[in-house]
RNA sequence: GGGCGUUUAGCUCAGUUGGUAGAGCGCUUCCCUUACAAGGAAGAUGUCGGGAGUUCGAGCCUCUCAACGCCCACCA
């Protein structure tokens, strides 16, 4: 065995040990298998994209899952790919061009486009060799990109099938609009964040009487796109004024009066100037009345130079515009007050730019027919959430959903396939340009999250139902993603899935919380307070990552705060795991293969550990409980394998045993630490392919040995209380103690080894007297009673006080179970086991309590 | 306005059908015992946010109050 370095070198181990799994084609999965499938598609990260600590979490517990079930007997696939992520790509590369003094214009959408592919190409590599860096176990031969052949074709035909069913449609509708990606984007994808503004009031003057009528508004600039004041038409305040004409300030453009519900008298004045171009409720009531919608703000968030905005307002930014009316206003004594008011504005969730409302023609899906069965295969079972209070989250926004607004202005992106005719302007909706000579595409680009919705399938070879891929591994198993992105994508690919193919995409969707930093702050690079993957992967490991981070998965899916430190945690475990292996390794004397034979004591209650330890796992595993896992198998490794039967094994080494066990916890820690055991696996003497490739751990009813391992818990115990004993005397291991057991049973048969090389007990004595030899510390384990004589090293009055704290305590514990079983109600109301329970108990205390009062007697 | 989450040891958090409170870090004492000081041994620490209720029994169930956080809807 060649020399083992006694720190773990993760960074040499993990490059080496993926290259060996990539170069054989491990993470292969074959459609042609006769395995059960176990597929997940990986959210597809944006292009755009630099790993962070969010694609850490998510991919390490799909791999975990892939891993797993791959081991257990699946086909496993584990497909990746990335999202061209429309406006987040095209932004960035705008950015750029502008570094250079250039905009998308200057190059032309076809020059932009192949600039924006080149970019994209290259990004795409390097997030999948981040990616990589995690241990990913996914399938590159199928990786896939939503704006690729395949996954265009898929979403055409889905574009054209809803059109065709009517469930797309194109029309003039009020939309968020960001003045700065110049595109109209959907509601979800506008955030509003609470903003101190003002509510201005201005007096529009009637016409042809004297008189006025004061409105309030918090956007004073968009005034000169009134097309009426609205007001309740019960408010009494202005019965009078209903169907009459007032006068626009400023302008002098003269609009009606009208009544609506929709007014709340007791707001601001109790009128309304309505906007229809401009605001998504004037719209509505604008409609209602028949108002004709004037436009003042241009797409770049600018006045307009039409003739309904002043002159001196042309072309000023809404904000520039908004100043300079309150100042003209003011100048006209048509301002009568301004008050503070806190209100929400909408924000561009890329860019964050205030969100103009703009009414313009776009395309929409109509959602509610189609989130009807996307209801439904949630609240019958076929898709279920983890945790489950995310299904009435999923089920309250699909109840009340609303159309979505796909189309968006930019050039990055699946162009829409509608063509027009030239001369004509008719519309024709299909895969393909019917006559490029005379007819034209719609220049419009589909929403990004419209082809992420058809990820499961497009990726799997769909439209084509008979695709070899689609056939094994639609749908997929497992959707593993954060809450953030439920709406955006979970819901979009439930809808789209269900419409299509008619299955549900997946059939769990397993939810885990968001990083954040240390406390509890979003990660983000604006705030500077991001943990960067790579960074902490250089630092501490990717193992240790990726162990850290499972370990701190719960099962309510709360939120991980995490902090660089916090990696210490999974970089001492795999140190931990090093360390312990060289150590089996290096003492092998023979060759190096499992077996059970000659089972010792120890060997039994190890073996036993193990196999619980199997058994918890799995069941944790198939529930979600994965930062269960972590720690259980830390529990397994570090406290029953490296504190103990290492430490045994030092006695009595049973090598069959010792390989079998380091063998069994290295598979089933392989999910979340795939590098290191892998690595220890391979540097075994006797081994397979790989251990990747190995059957994963199960519960064996066979190797139950319950009774052996009570005993060894036993010895454990006595050894525990020797080594108190020691701490409270100041006593050396370089000096030996004797043992006396208060009984007739030897108890300690077949470990008199153990208490001498663990506790330095030279002389084990049975004795069937009571009498404490004088001057002996002495200690009681169930109720069986020792002493350790320390004749001339022991302090008598810190003795009894030693003694006489554990009596309190027992006294205590022993009070509180008398009451409840004294208690007739608890009798006869707990069930019979609890009750015999509290019985034993009782005995055991009563027992231990009696023990203690001799040992104190006797020292008195 | 509607919904959800959190509140447990100094810190960060676990706690799976209600049955005598756990981990990591930190802290105290001792130990470089040739697998590991990124380690070993021994230890201390909690009226489980407040109040009420259900129950023989509540960290866990019900109600209520408080603080913090998130999501949805958006009244100009």
């Amino acid at each position: 065995m060649k020399e083992l370095p006694t720190v773990y070198n993760a960074k040499e181990v993990e490059e080496k040990i993926y290259k060996f799994w990539e170069e054989n084609e491990f993470f292969k999965a074959d459609n042609k298998s006769k395995k059960e499938p176990y597929s997940i598609v990986i959210p597809p990260p944006n292009v755009t994209g630099v790993l962070h600590m969010g694609h850490a979490l998510d991919e390490t517990l799909q791999d975990i899952l892939i891993r797993y079930h791959r081991m257990s007997g699946y086909e496993a696939l584990w497909l990746p790919g990335c999202d061209h992520a429309g406006i987040a790509t095209q932004n960035v590369v705008e950015k750029q061009l502008a570094k250079e003094g250039k905009t998308r214009h200057d190059l032309g959408r076809e020059k932009f486009i192949e600039t924006t592919w080149d970019w994209a190409n290259t990004h795409k590599s390097r997030i999948l060799g981040q990616l990589k860096r995690l241990g990913a176990s996914f399938d590159l031969s199928r990786q896939r990109f939503t704006l690729d052949e395949g996954c265009s074709q898929a979403v055409k035909k889905v574009f054209v099938d809803l059109y065709n069913k009517g469930l797309i449609y194109k029309g003039a509708y009020i939309v968020n609009w960001c003045p700065r990606c110049q595109s109209a984007i959907s509601d979800i994808e506008t955030q509003y964040e609470t903003e101190q503004g003002h509510l201005w009031e201005i007096s529009y003057p009637l016409k042809d009487e004297v008189g006025a009528i004061v409105i309030a508004t918090t956007r004073p600039e968009t005034m000169f796109g009134d097309a009426a004041i609205a007001v309740h038409p019960d408010d009494f305040k202005y019965k009078d004024l209903i169907g009459k004409t007032c006068v626009l300030p400023l302008t002098g453009r003269e609009i009606p009066i009208i009544a609506d519900t929709y007014v709340d008298r007791s707001f601001g004045t109790g009128a309304l100037k309505i906007t229809p171009a401009h605001d998504p409720n004037d719209f509505e009531i604008g409609a209602r009345h028949n108002l004709k919608p004037i436009w003042v703000i241009d797409g770049e968030g600018k006045m307009k130079a039409c003739t309904e905005v002043p002159k001196e307002l042309h072309g000023l930014t809404r904000e520039e515009a908004r100043i300079k009316t309150v100042e003209m206003l003011q100048k006209q004594q048509a301002l009568l007050r301004i008050t503070n008011l806190e209100h929400n504005v909408g924000k561009c969730q890329r860019c964050s730019t205030t969100i103009e409302p703009l009414l313009s023609e776009q395309w929409f899906v109509k959602m509610e027919p189609l989130a009807k069965e996307a209801i439904k295969a949630v609240k019958d079972g076929r898709i279920k959430f983890i945790p489950e209070r995310w299904e009435k989250n999923y089920l309250m926004w699909m109840e009340n959903i609303r159309d979505w607004c796909i189309s968006r202005q930019l050039w990055w992106g699946h162009q829409i396939p509608a063509y027009y005719h030239k001369e004509t302007g008719e519309m024709v909706v299909a895969l393909e340009n019917p006559d490029p000579n005379n007819y034209v595409q719609d220049t419009n680009v589909l929403d990004t999250w419209f082809s992420s919705g058809l990820w499961p399938f497009s990726t799997m070879g769909w439209p084509n139902t008979d695709a070899e891929d689609f056939k094994k591994f639609y749908p997929t198993t497992t959707l593993v993603t954060g809450f953030d992105i439920i709406f955006f994508w979970v819901a979009r690919m439930i809808t789209m899935g269900l419409e299509f193919t008619g299955k549900a995409p997946f059939s769990t969707v397993y939810i885990h919380g968001l990083i954040r930093d240390e406390h509890g702050q979003k990660m983000s690079k604006s705030k500077g307070n991001t943990v960067d993957p790579v960074e902490i992967i250089d630092k501490y490991g990717c193992d240790a990552l990726r162990f850290t981070l499972t370990s701190l998965c719960t099962y309510g899916g709360q939120d991980i705060k995490v902090s660089d430190e916090r990696f210490e945690y999974g970089r001492n475990f795999a140190n931990k795991i090093w360390n312990a292996s060289r150590f089996v390794l290096m003492n092998l004397e023979g060759d190096g293969v499992e077996s059970l034979d000659n089972l010792n004591i120890a060997d039994k209650w190890i073996i036993h550990k193990l196999n619980e330890t199997a058994k918890i796992v799995n069941e944790n595993i198939k529930n979600y409980r994965i930062g269960e896992v972590a720690s259980v198998i830390y529990d397994f490794f570090w406290s029953d394998f490296c504190d103990w039967y290492l430490e045994l094994n030092k006695v009595q080494k049973n090598e069959g045993v010792l390989v079998y066990v380091l063998k069994q916890v290295l598979k089933l820690l392989h999910p979340i630490m795939p590098h290191i055991t892998e690595e220890i696996y391979q540097l075994m003497p006797s081994h397979n392919k790989a251990l990747m490739l190995e059957d994963y751990p199960v519960y064996n009813q066979k190797l139950n040995y319950g009774d052996d391992a009570e005993k060894m818990e036993f010895i454990f115990e006595v050894i525990r209380s020797l080594r108190n004993i020691r701490a409270s005397f100041n006593i050396p291991l370089s000096s030996t103690i004797n043992l006396i057991a208060f009984t007739g049973d030897k108890v300690f048969e077949g470990a008199e080894k153990y208490l001498q090389r663990l506790a330095k007990v030279e002389n084990i004595e049975y004795s069937n007297s009571d009498k404490m030899p004088e001057q002996s510390a002495s200690a009681t384990i169930g109720s069986i009673n020792f002493a350790i004589p320390l004749k001339g090293l022991i302090d008598l009055n810190e003795e009894i006080s030693r003694q006489n704290k554990k009596i309190e305590k027992l006294k205590a514990e022993l009070n509180s179970l008398n009451a409840r079983i004294n208690n007739t109600k608890f009798v006869s109301s707990a069930p019979a086991e609890v009750v015999e329970k509290t019985r034993n108990s009782i005995a055991e205390k009563d027992a231990e309590i009696k023990s203690v009062q001799e040992i104190i007697n006797n020292l008195k």
